[in-house]
RNA sequence: UGUCCGAUGGUGUAACUGGCAACACGACUGACUCUGGAUCAGUAGAGUCCAGGUUCGAGCCCUGGUCGGACAACCA
């Protein structure tokens, strides 16, 4: 008990003296100067059009750890203002994942498609003040009309339309008299303007398309940027954080604010997260999927939060890594070794060990007796010892790894070899004799070995120092497991990087996933999906969700570090 | 050719707002270890994109460049 506490204290300890991102300066800033009364509200403000992603992750760490700095408030709202892309199915994935990352919204779960009204009355607003009108233009001669980043924009020729004909012509887009992409309805602000979203921007646009909320409700729907500001305004938020590419939008965001007379959120703006060996855009997730190159939106190899759950990411270690990378406007690249150092870190701590062998080879210890069988003590994890102690079986014959035996060892091999000793884990010292090949293939069948009965781990004479420890199970109590291998997605650390002519899909890793047929320790026969272990001396592994009964599935999910070069690796020519 | 934003070890983030560039990851030593894990101790690695300027003093301020990013969906 005592350690647990002391573990949560360590976590959530509340008075940091870290250094504050730009952002959290900005906001004690407005405390300071109490304004809004010195409230802070933010909001994680998805469009259910996907699945959120480890990217999304740090979004959802920013905006919810940052209410909760702070003793504010955070909303979940639904960014559904484009009912062509958007489902439900992608609101009920994402409040799972925000869930389960370890955030609340309690009673704040909101929806852009709420306020459509109050968005129309907006509009209506503008329509009045003059600072809207209706445009017939068809999408190409208003893209057209818009000009370059270098060259002014051509007003269009509904610009000057009464505030009658325009009040007339929008109410009768509500009233669906007009086909998709016949109208549009615009603000009226500058079509000279340096900044193109300036250049009297949409603001609404027809659309006979059912809302996944509002059904046949509506048949005209706001853009983004005419409804994100005023949600949020709404929404009563405080701080508006959202990614750089919404920097250019930040004037648009306020006129609509200030045109409107409404609260005043503050829009800031930040850089988001990169990955080595991933990609991160919806779009490319999205075809990863359908062309079939990974096995969904969980595939344990995508960079979605339901895929690292399901590879066997813990939400601790995903918050540790948003809280790790920081926070700034400068474009970035993070290493995966950080996200997998932060795994670690927290696996460590939590998962229990098991015993697994993974490449099997059969030993023999001729001096055993033949049919016993003992059951010895195995540590369940040796960073909590309150977690006690339990029971595997050793008998005459063992599984090892065909890694932990060398016929011929290099100098630094301190594993198996004839005539060497090595510790069993929590059993006894064994001593190779000899091996039994296959007459054809040359591979090693068996290895023969004889144990010194003194030696069991606990036992006086269990001191004696041997070079290696190597895993084992017992041949006859093992389990069969299918192990799931799973390595980058990638082969190299900017996928988007590629020869000419080709895309990303080139640069997939052919070898991202092998699955294999190892063994593990009869108690793991009963572990349920999503149970997390660290199979010693290997890595970590989780129970996927397609395990049965029947046939134990297992993921691995991030190796232990291997600080040792393998001379083998190292004799590889070239 | 426009507007906006950014630039600090290999990667990311800091630097008490002008005072000898720090922390984490990674790399490398060594100790310890019944996991070549963990833990512990330590080392190397940037003089802050460039050129000027202000100042006793500049990564922080000013000027001019360079490089990178964003912006011309009836997407968000």
């Amino acid at each position: 008990m005592g350690n647990a506490d002391s573990v949560d204290k360590k976590e959530e300890g509340v008075p940091e003296n870290k250094p504050l991102n730009f952002i959290h300066q900005m906001i004690e800033e407005d405390i300071k100067n109490n304004k809004n009364g010195a409230r802070v509200h933010t909001r994680f403000p998805p469009e259910p059009n996907g699945y959120l992603h480890i990217g999304h992750a740090k979004s959802i760490c920013l905006n919810f750890g940052t209410a909760a700095k702070y003793n504010g408030m955070c909303n979940l709202r639904f960014d559904d203002t484009n009912p062509v892309k958007e489902d439900t199915e992608y609101v009920d994935s994402i409040m799972e994942d925000v869930h389960w990352l370890g955030f609340d919204w309690g009673d704040r779960l909101y929806y852009a498609s709420d306020y459509f009204e109050q968005l129309f009355e907006y509009a209506v607003k503008l329509i009045k003040k003059g600072k809207a009108y209706v445009d017939d233009t068809n999408a190409e001669e208003i893209s057209a009309h818009r000009g370059t980043v270098t060259q002014p924009g051509v007003e269009s020729a509904n610009r000057n339309r009464s505030v009658d004909e325009n009040m007339d012509l929008f109410q009768r887009m509500r009233a669906g008299e007009f086909p998709d992409g016949s109208r549009v309805l615009r603000a009226r602000i500058d079509m000279a303007s340096p900044n193109m979203l300036l250049r009297d921007p949409i603001l609404y646009r027809i659309l006979h398309t059912d809302h996944h909320r509002t059904g046949d409700k509506w048949c005209i729907y706001p853009m983004y940027d005419f409804a994100h500001g005023q949600c949020d305004s709404i929404e009563g938020i405080t701080h508006s954080i959202c990614t750089l590419e919404f920097e250019v939008h930040r004037p648009l965001y306020e006129w609509f604010i200030r045109e409107l007379e409404i609260f005043a959120p503050q829009q800031i703006e930040f850089a988001r997260l990169n990955l080595t060996y991933t990609v991160m855009s919806k779009r490319k997730l999205l075809g990863l999927v359908k062309e079939g190159y990974v096995n969904g939106w969980d595939d344990p190899r995508m960079p979605t939060i339901c895929g690292l759950r399901r590879r066997g990411f813990t939400p601790e270690s995903i918050r540790n890594f948003a809280e790790t990378i920081g926070v700034a406007k400068r474009d970035n690249v993070i290493d995966v070794s950080l996200l997998e150092f932060c795994l670690r870190e927290d696996l460590n701590k939590r998962a229990r060990r098991a015993l697994a062998v993974l490449n099997p080879v059969k030993l023999i210890i001729d001096n055993y007796p033949e049919g016993q069988t003992e059951e010895l003590d195995a540590v369940n994890n040796p960073e909590n010892p309150d977690e006690g102690l339990r029971k595997v079986p050793f008998s005459k014959e063992l599984y090892i790894e065909r890694e932990d035996f060398m016929e011929e060892p290099p100098s630094k091999y301190f594993r198996l070899a004839p005539g060497r000793e090595v510790r069993l884990k929590y059993a006894y010292i064994i001593k190779c004799e000899s091996v039994v090949k296959d007459p054809e293939t040359g591979n090693i069948t068996e290895i023969h070995c004889t144990y010194d009965p003194e030696t069991r781990s606990g036992m006086p004479m269990s001191n004696r120092k041997v070079k290696g420890t190597i895993h084992w199970v017992s041949a006859q109590h093992a389990v069969k497991a299918e192990i799931r291998l799973y390595d980058r997605l990638f082969s190299m650390e900017n996928p988007e990087e590629t020869e000419e002519g080709k895309d990303f899909i080139s640069n997939l890793n052919p070898e991202s996933l092998k699955k294999i047929t190892g063994f593990t320790e009869p108690l793991l026969a009963t572990a349920k999906a999503g149970d997390k272990f660290q199979f010693e001396r290997i890595g970590y592994f989780c129970v996927d969700p397609d395990s049965t009964t029947d046939k134990l599935v297992f993921n691995r999910t991030v190796t232990l570090k291997e600080s040792w070069n393998r001379p083998d690796k190292a004799a590889i020519p070239g």
